[in-house]
DNA sequence: CCTTACGGTAAGTTATAACTTACCACTTTG
DNA sequence: CAAAGTGGTAAGTTATAACTTACCGTAAGG
């Protein structure tokens, strides 16, 4: 367990609204899963199996206090996502700027 | 149309595992409806379909090229998904260090 | 201990979205 | 202008995942 997902797992995980809102205020400051659907239009129990798959993916972690769990972001899932955005960004310029050099050339040859 | 949605769509639109194999492709090079279809397990229609929610969602362009249409990476959506992700990222430290701050306390008092 | 607080898991329901085929519209070209 | 190439859209099917309720386990506190 714990293991390592690839970066894009964050990907599917934030493709659902009520786990980018739970993301989100997990972001501002810890919270226990009480807290959070308290203030949510969902059950505990999906908020619970949300948590899950966003620990999956690397994006929160859990930390025991007594009975409750205070869930934190985990940095490491974030970083990795925005390494995989710039990544592929950078690929799209890359690619973008050959394409207008093309696309100057055609024009020249008219 | 062509309305800039929150950049929080970009992450509905890259949940799915096809549309981020489209989007990965696009970023390679620029390529036309029938290139992606072709490479992937899924129908045409379907790349049609999954192109539409990525142009919705501002991280492809779409541009004519007689009858074919040639989809590009728009650097801006890419940029905002950046961004949010970027904004929690903090959030997300600063909290961290305050926690920190906050169990160093609990634990001097102790 | 017994009770309360907290939360994970199982099982089942349902809404959705990812697919298919069929059809149509548009350019380009012979 | 007919034919071929290309791709968007409509309609319908189906797999899935987001939810619910019910239940159980564990830690803290009287």
């Amino acid at each position: 367990m714990a293991n390592i997902k690839p970066a894009v797992a964050g990907f599917s995980a934030l493709g659902d609204p009520t786990r980018r809102e739970i993301f989100q205020r997990v972001a501002e400051r810890p919270r226990a899963v009480g807290e959070l659907a308290s203030g949510l239009p969902v059950s505990r129990p999906a908020v619970s199996q949300h948590l899950k798959v966003l620990k999956e993916a690397g994006l929160v972690r859990e930390v025991a206090d007594g009975t409750r769990r205070v869930y934190h972001i985990d940095p490491r899932g974030v970083g990795a996502m925005r390494e995989w955005l710039d990544k592929h960004w950078r690929a799209a310029l890359g690619a973008f700027q050959k394409f207008a050099d093309d696309e100057t050339e055609k024009e020249q040859s008219k």
